[in-house]
DNA sequence: CAGAAAACTGGAAGCGCTTCCACTTCTCCG
DNA sequence: CGGAGAAGTGGAAGCGCTTCCAGTTTTCTG
């Protein structure tokens, strides 16, 4: 019953009723230049009085530029997407691409159905670019991504090699100093809860809390790996305490980890932070509001997302934008305070 | 540079290698019938020796079905859409999607220039259906949403009357638990803050709680709107407390503004449950991490999400299918407990 | 086995817009 | 005032696919 779409006025029409050709009024409403003053005005008016707006898809097909970039969000965890990190993410893309005129096209590609049409959305240019983020290591996306003509920029690394564009936080310097603000606090025995090592940023945020250690000389007590979310967390935390004496300080690789490992000690009797302080990874908003308050590593998530559009569209336009490594620093709350608290 | 995009195979480059006509390529990629067995195959060979896609912008030129759905946040808060809430529905609209063949577009119409977009993207034809969320009550978009002849399916009614398709949740029952809950256990001194209350949801949810209260002969204390954001909960209560003796409950219309509210009575040094319940609406992950995790009425957002979707489906493959309204419910945690608290 | 119905086939006309190209008309300056 | 170069103009050829239609071939019935 709805099939039958009001018919939209076609370029023709408004040049029939300019009196000019399509030819010109293409190039009215496209402001190229080429046309008189007065034609200008005449096709102007005709676009007013008819409401005509130009069809994209038959733009697209003339221009061969579709008009719309994709955002793809893949992973295994489905649950992933909730964590307010792709909000903040999207929040950052779709500031960028508001000054362009580009569409967003999002795609959680979270089940292989999912996958596939990804796979297909690269191989259809069906959009003029791709933004890909949160691939896991032995992902065929980030390879397949690339061997379509599309620009593709990465949001994070992908542990396959470094890609000719992409945007990631400094996740090895942000974690490393983690391991410096545990060790000036006078905690001597950390453990870490990582998320999937088979995942660029869970490893760099590993290694540099290793290394942040190593070079103090204290070394790591305990790792654990999680999943990024706060069961997983909660869980880990429990392997933690079950595998090694009581450490007296805890980083995990996300926030969300650290939310569940607080419930965790939180159920074994341990104080935060007399006991064990913890220390999470990303501070978006939900950090402030754990109890205690999280002193986390914060990275620039709306930013991340803003570069990535704007190198995307850079990649579109024909430029060479490098890559882009974001800054990252240290939250302090009441989790990790800055002095050493009595135990 | 990467201007020059490898040229893809196209379906006449198919049916010449097949040997067969154009029309009859065309027929085996949508697998219509009226083609041989021979042929079929014949075309599906070369369909995977050339590699070939077909180009979706031409699809949708020829067909009138751009393949594609755009979901639309508007708001006057630009930092509304980090709202875990919105993330959930993106995953239930996404899961529900995924069934069918359309992308989903997303846009953030929270800047003029946004509504521009949106706006255009109505008039465009350049999706062939909407959802849209979050209008604010004297946000022209609703009436111009339903002036196109695209399928709009509203998430949350909108003030301006009601929509032909929408789906959303019982706020009105919902703030009537939180209402009865409270009298349940003996509060008889409940404050509210509000959202906006130019926004449907939030006058829904006052309405309930009033109903619920009146229903109940319990006065209600006061009521401060709020923004649905957690500094503008924090701001709500700051001024509910100033302006009225000590209240004993307190329900908010999001979860946000209830983790706000619960650092203000913090600060105020007013403990939650003995001295104010508290009933926050959602009951997304946020709630269950609060300090005391946070009592709540329960929304299925992600179904809300995969509903709107399918309901749009439903819209733009013909049928009608009416209105929805989920159910909501309580859940109950520390912040308002079962049983009355001995203060 | 005749005749009708059902299944195939492919040519051609679009879908709505851009853009190349071959002209025609202005402008400007020595 | 003549001629070169810039500006304006519109016809026509696509962009890659769908689908109507007219005709051809098969398959079934009785």
């Amino acid at each position: 019953m709805e099939s039958s779409p009001k018919r939209m006025p076609t370029l023709d029409e408004v040049a029939q009723r300019a009196g000019v050709s399509r030819t010109a009024a293409s190039r009215v409403i496209n402001n190229a230049p080429h046309v008189s003053r007065a034609k200008r005005e005449a096709v102007e008016r005709a676009v007013r009085e008819l409401g005509f707006v130009p069809n994209p898809t038959a733009q697209a097909l003339a221009t061969r530029r579709v008009g719309a970039v994709v955002l793809a969000v893949s992973s295994d965890e489905p649950g992933l997407f909730a964590d307010p990190f792709f909000a903040e993410v999207i929040v950052g893309v779709s500031a960028a691409l508001e000054q362009t005129d580009l569409e967003l096209i999002l795609l959680l590609a979270n089940t292989p159905r999912g996958r596939d049409r990804l796979e297909r959305l690269l191989r259809s240019r069906r959009a003029d670019g791709v933004m890909l983020m949160a691939l896991r290591g032995d992902d065929p996306l980030g390879r397949l991504a690339e061997q379509t003509d599309l620009p593709v920029v990465f949001g994070g690394l992908p542990l396959t090699g470094e890609p000719r564009w992409y945007v990631d936080a400094d996740n090895r310097g942000g974690a490393r100093l983690a391991a410096e603000h545990f060790v000036r606090t006078g905690r001597r025995r950390p453990a870490m809860i990582t998320g999937q090592l088979d995942t660029q940023v869970a490893a760099a945020r590993e290694r540099g809390f290793t290394e942040g250690l190593a070079l103090a000389g204290v070394p790591l007590l305990g790792v654990e790996a999680g999943d990024f979310t706060e069961d997983g967390g909660a869980a880990a935390m429990e392997r933690l305490l079950a595998a090694h004496p009581a450490p007296d300080a805890l980083f995990t690789a996300s926030d969300a980890m650290a939310i569940g490992a607080l419930r965790t000690l939180r159920t074994r009797g341990l104080r935060v932070p007399e006991d064990v302080a913890v220390i999470g990874f990303n501070d978006l908003a939900s950090a402030r509001h754990t109890a205690p308050p999280l002193t986390t590593v914060h990275q620039p998530v709306r930013s991340l997302g803003r570069e990535m559009a704007r190198m995307l569209v850079g990649a579109i336009e024909g430029n060479d934008p490098g890559p882009l490594i974001l800054p990252t620093r240290l939250t302090v709350r009441e989790s990790a305070p800055d002095v050493p608290t009595e135990a």
